[in-house]
DNA sequence: GCAATTCGTTGATCCAGATCAAGATTGCCT
DNA sequence: AGGCAATCTTGATCTGGATCAACGAATTGC
């Protein structure tokens, strides 16, 4: 497992844990770090799987003729995925776009409450979570303009992974360029204008790649129908994962 | 409870029903009554609510400024859809587009099963069914031209409300231009006009108003990159809610 | 049966965002 | 440090679908 620079798509370091093994989700789950970039491709997974995000951030992305790439979420850290909860026969996948640590398990037939360590999970309230995400994102697409849906994804962005600072927040912009065109539904090219137009205007600043701080919460709020949706989404506070006693967490 | 023309927005003909009392959705559980355009906002339901589609077809949608209306869901008999599942403070609502009659119950936590009569309920698959959707409307209207929408949209009711005939299927189309513009996020005057080159090419043909009849399915599936998907939407057989020995539960 | 209203169609014109085409930055690797 | 590949930016032009406008057809209410 040393690939090159062209990260390969792959099952990644998938091994079962016997330390999980406990509840409804933990029974038989694995544990599989991907690096940025590295992908499963859905269909290849164990059917009825369900995916826990620990740490890191994912896509879930569909390609369709024409190089055409629709991301359909963005799972961050605590969101719990089904696999049954995607199309089928479109060749999914899901992209790690930073390093993460994932937990696949199986969903035990009706059973929706899970633990991570001493931790219960809520399946339903996860896979609502993920629903009204969903909802937002066919709003944005579906009926907003291009700078309407980038400031409504910042500040879920912004509310999901920000720390506050005077004014706004500042967070590490979990998505590239293509990544966040591909979830708005727009071109790289348009959305890199929109946020030059943001930049312009002195509602966010870039300091670095990859990294976003709104200096003007309010004035990004005011741009979008969809603020206070977006500004109502639950932050998952994972509880810290830390190793078990014999460590076989750690990857 | 004999409104006028304008059909108000209201809790529609909801009463407890003592007879359904037997599982977690069904607990203090409601059955609505709701003729055509009749609304339900959501945001005036009970917390924690979650409806179950006994019959009829409803739509959820939400409109923003600018009277720009995007319908997120189309819900179809057995379906179940969790009030918490769609974004907070966006004031949308819930609309039947033809009569029907929904269950109004609680989510119990955790528990993921419930029945009617007795049949049981998988909330989970039902989740999974509305996110698989979701999904397919996020791709249709993120990245398929007009045409490949619709001819999307169209595969997706035929498999979920179609009876067979040679060559295609035929299926009481339940949304009005209006609402299959405002689901595919297209607008009305577009919409008819995808859909007289559908019939100037003889793929479908809509002999009366609201009845469709798909002619030529193959040529359909051959006008959409999602066709295997929506194809292998799996429809809902609700079993025959066959009302009670005591009769409460017919309208 | 008639009027009012909703629903559907079609033509003419316009625009937000796509597409095409160069470059400029940034960060990584040796 | 220098080179290379990935990433990002910006300008010029094009187009699918929106918008505006007008009208015809089917329902509904009375």
């Amino acid at each position: 497992m040393t690939p090159g620079k062209k990260v390969p798509r792959s099952p990644g370091g998938a091994r079962p844990d016997a330390a999980l093994v406990s509840h409804p989700l933990q029974a038989h789950a694995t544990l599989i770090t991907l690096r940025r970039k590295q992908r499963l491709v859905l269909g290849d997974q164990p059917q009825g799987s369900i995916f826990m995000v620990q740490s890191g951030c994912l896509t879930v992305h569909c390609m369709l003729a024409g190089s055409r790439r629709q991301i359909v979420h963005i799972l961050y850290a605590g969101d719990v995925f089904a696999l049954d909860a995607v199309p089928y026969g479109l060749g999914m996948g899901m992209t790690a776009v930073a390093p993460s640590r994932i937990l696949r398990g199986r969903g035990a037939g009706g059973a929706m409450v899970a633990s991570i360590g001493e931790q219960t999970v809520d399946l339903a309230a996860a896979a609502a979570r993920l629903s009204v995400r969903s909802s937002l994102l066919a709003l944005m697409i579906g009926r907003c303009t291009g700078e309407e849906s980038l400031a409504t994804v910042l500040i879920e962005m912004a509310v999901l992974l920000g720390r506050p600072v005077p004014g706004g927040y500042t967070f590490e912009l979990p998505l590239r360029r293509d990544d966040l065109a591909d979830y708005l539904a727009l071109n790289r090219d348009t959305l890199s204008r929109l946020l030059s137009r943001l930049r312009a205007r002195d509602i966010i600043s870039m300091p670095k790649r990859g990294w976003l701080i709104i200096k003007n919460f309010d004035a990004l709020a005011a741009m979008t129908p969809l603020a206070e949706a977006a500004r109502s989404l639950t932050p998952i506070t994972l509880p810290a994962v830390h190793a078990p006693a014999d460590g076989s967490i750690v990857s």
